[in-house]
DNA sequence: CGGTATCCTTCGCGATACTG
DNA sequence: CAGTATCGCGAAGGATACCG
């Protein structure tokens, strides 16, 4: 994911980072689910591949908007969390970016059915 | 710009329809310079095409999320502006995203420098 | 369970030229 | 000033196979 150069106001750069189709679901998710592992999320978003996921949780990791612990051991664990310096005010966003969603939904019920 | 049939959470939607390159920043520019015509539009946001603002824009209007007053005569003139019901609840969602652009860009100074 | 590597396809975007 | 049409490229993302 590229972040552009030249830019007209800031919000380019967060737009730039989460633009990519998994982005926002996966930091969602994460918010959600807490303690979120690998498995639990790659189950609780439809359509990912474990590739894609694992893809796009070392971006927002290399932006500090995800952090992980990894435990040694067998079965082999992680914990993937939002960071909170970076990462809860994004969720703010996306908080914002859900209610629209939930309305968008609800308009489509009320003007389609 | 497609808008996936399957989701995890409706927040989905509201990514799918903002997240082209442009989308975010015509929507703030246009929040900021209230009725804005495409010209001022163009020079405002740097490196965009007429063609791409146009195309963008059709499709946010489609969405609801901006609306258009067409005055006949000469020269030729319009006026962009954010829908009350859809718009404005997605630029509270921007404002946050610009915070953390700006926040960003301070600490890459201060890392850097 | 977690993670990496490779190959292939699709479509978002840019360049360019034209119309009312 | 505002808007439409066509074409080509590259990067994002999907499928698949393999490693600690």
């Amino acid at each position: 994911m590229k972040i552009r150069k030249e830019i007209t106001c800031p919000l380019e750069i967060t737009h730039d980072i989460i633009k990519g189709k998994w982005k926002t679901v996966i930091l969602y998710q994460i918010n959600h689910i807490e303690k979120a592992s690998l498995s639990q999320l790659e189950s609780s978003i439809k359509g990912i591949s474990q590739k894609m996921l694992l893809e796009q949780l070392k971006e927002l990791m290399s932006y500090g908007l995800v952090g992980k612990n990894t435990f040694q051991g067998y079965p082999l664990r992680v914990e993937y969390y939002i960071t909170e310096d970076r990462g809860k005010k994004l969720i703010e966003a996306l908080d914002i970016m859900q209610e629209i969603g939930v309305k968008y939904l609800e308009d489509q019920g009320t003007t389609e059915g």
